[in-house]
DNA sequence: TGAAATAGTACCAAAACAGTACTATATTAT
DNA sequence: ATAATATAGTACTGTTTTGGTACTATTTCA
């Protein structure tokens, strides 16, 4: 449906906690703050762990710290764990799985929106979301965000 | 899943066909013509109809036409009747939705994202993708189609 | 009047999504 | 030591969406 999951939009609020914190912080303390589903929460912060995102700390007062820094996780990265890689259609990644090749309109035109997405994804990193994304101010971030633009 | 449904792309592919016709084409012959399934095409058309997009003509050798040109059936107006109006994020259209207003660090980057994906889906025209899909040739129509970019 | 087409729904199975639960293990504070 | 608090790993479940089918009615033409 065009449409991000959910996980993937709570996993991009938790790595922006993340980012903004030293110390390590646990599931509980994220879902708490954010009032999400402690479980949900929980499962999403295992699975960008094992993706290398995120790097736990287990025991008593335990819990996650990015595991490189904000600037080298992209968009991309963080759906491709959430999401599934990013596929707009099949035949972007698979040219066999075009059934109707042998006049397929919509390759050309969807293969390219999809690369475009793609990029867009790979160049908006995590800090850059922190950055355009200040806090109980509505307004704040605003001014430069219209450097970023889709390719 | 940030993917395009089949309905939709199957109603590219369809509308592609009927931008390159002029007499009216049925259900039928297009399913036989892409060895799609015949009744999801026939719904989909009729939903097309009912939307506006093409114009039906019943009967024996009846069939379906594009109800305006295909200069102005964008991508996004197909999208809207296939796969409901595009929403990569809930708050991208309503932004009382947001559970985490009072900190949504997801709200301005990925509406951005939003904005810049409608504003190609509405750029990007059936006739630019008849134009740009010719058939048979994997390289034809390659050639000037670096013009059409995100925003 | 019958064949071929659309119109309008209603239906269904399989997959994906959103969320929960459970068991095991690690670490720390007391 | 041991209880408390974490993560690790995985399995499960209800709901929604997707992909596709089916059926009845109506229109038009030969």
């Amino acid at each position: 449906m065009l449409k991000l999951s959910k996980k993937t939009d709570y996993a991009i609020i938790l790595l922006c906690h993340l980012g903004d914190v030293d110390a390590p912080v646990s599931a509980q303390e994220i879902a708490g703050n954010y009032q999400l589903p402690q479980p949900m929460v929980a499962n999403i912060l295992k699975q960008l762990g094992a993706a290398g995102l995120i790097q736990s700390v287990r025991g008593q007062n335990g819990g996650y710290v990015l595991a490189r820094n904000a600037e080298s996780i992209s968009l991309s990265d963080i759906i491709s764990v959430t999401d599934n890689p990013f596929n707009l259609v099949e035949c972007a990644h698979d040219e066999e799985l075009c059934k109707v090749h042998q006049c397929c309109p919509t390759r050309q035109p969807l293969v390219e929106l999809h690369r475009s997405i793609q990029r867009f994804m790979e160049d908006m990193t995590l800090s850059t979301i922190i950055s355009e994304s200040y806090f109980e101010n509505p307004d704040a971030g605003r001014t430069h965000h219209e450097t970023t633009h889709l390719s």
